[in-house]
DNA sequence: ACTTAGTTCGAACGAACGTTCGAATTACCT
DNA sequence: AGGTAATTCGAACGTTCGTTCGAACTAAGT
């Protein structure tokens, strides 16, 4: 009988050492991610129920639970994914960088350039937050203090080569507090793209967080 | 037979002219009001149910129902007394005030403090944005659009007075940002008070805002 | 003491909730 | 073609939801 319901295989199937990584299960599981993160997002977590997710995805209300056990964990998944994805974009976007402001406005641009591209998800992540229980909330709560903590660093950085006399805790959950909120306000249609609000932003930011005037172009 | 519902009635009680302006009913409206407004703020507007608010207020469940006729209107009536009172304070605190960026120190303050001494109900307000269908919500979304067109205003006369080249919607959204975010990380034991907060606030984004670098203390 | 209006309550309503189960269907391997 | 495992589904489970109703209680005016 089958039900696995976990969602943490990987690859466990067949005796296939092709380059193809994806079993039909992520890629099923995957689909369904997305079609739930858009409900929640739009409904809220507890305002959504599953047999909205069943009439979204088009799979009936019992074939869910053949990739997840529960709602909750559903929520958990989209979370995880979401924040380990936007973790890990935004590392590997801040190697070889060295200028400390240079660093701080590519921490922004990564931000809302996922915030805006994954507006659904994010929603979810800053909206849903602390529904969570104690077992999964941990886990998620977790990468996000890790995103958190490379924010206060970038910023420690920066008290440092430039002078600025500042709250770094204060200045860092009033920058996630600009960029969070966007979610908010944002239309596609009326409000510019990413890299524009991530510009205009870093400039507020930046220009009111530095006693230092100077600011390079380019 | 009783069961007025609506909770619109002001004073239309008894032939008493003496100067107490409440009545009975007013008084424990206003009480079942502060626990929901507790309850929503914990658990959120759809994870509360009405016998939640009927353990925590003591009131039985078909009680609640003689003072409000839904659960919607409950969360409209917290949502609107409470943003009602923030302009309200707001727009007397401004009285008297000429200094553009003074009456902007002054709308951070009012709406941090505000925001701090009433944190279950700005939670509220903030979080449960989107619930309320459109006969309430369309109140409420009109209060918090005369809220958002003071702040426009008060960044035009600064933009006017000073230098500045920033777009006031951008500059006003990232304001409210600032400040709301403080709901998901504002914790008394460990953060400073709504006044300090709003100094630092002010100084980040008032730098960050103009061109001019002058500062005047005092 | 009696009346009347204002307030509270226990019990129940139908609807919707998250979840489960065994059977039916589909996809894949030999 | 046949067999096994993976996937999907209809139908139902027990619970909880928001709301209602009529009776009971309380306070106030005469």
């Amino acid at each position: 009988m089958g039900s696995p319901s976990t969602a943490t295989r990987v690859n466990s199937s067949r005796h296939r050492s092709r380059p193809v990584p994806e079993t039909r299960y992520d890629r099923r599981l995957a689909e369904i991610l997305t079609y739930a993160t858009e409900v929640f997002c739009r409904k809220g977590y507890e305002g959504a129920s599953m047999r909205d997710l069943s009439r979204e995805s088009g799979m009936s209300l019992a074939g869910l639970y053949y990739y997840f056990e529960s709602k909750e964990r559903l929520l958990y998944l989209i979370q995880k994914h979401t924040f380990a994805t936007i973790v890990q974009r935004l590392k590997s976007r801040l190697e070889g960088v060295a200028d400390a402001e240079e660093r701080i406005r590519i921490f922004i641009l990564n931000h809302l350039e996922y915030f805006l591209a994954n507006q659904a998800a994010m929603k979810v992540l800053s909206h849903e937050d602390e529904v969570l229980k104690n077992g999964f909330g941990a886990e998620v709560a977790a990468i996000k203090r890790e995103y958190y903590r490379i924010c206060v660093g970038l910023l420690d950085d920066l008290k440092r080569e430039r002078g600025g006399q500042f709250s770094t805790r204060l200045a860092v959950l009033s920058l996630f507090g600009m960029m969070n909120w966007i979610y908010t306000w944002h239309n596609p249609r009326v409000d510019a793209d990413a890299a524009s609000i991530a510009n205009e932003m870093g400039d507020i930011f930046l220009r009111g967080v530095m006693t230092t005037k100077g600011r390079r172009e380019k």
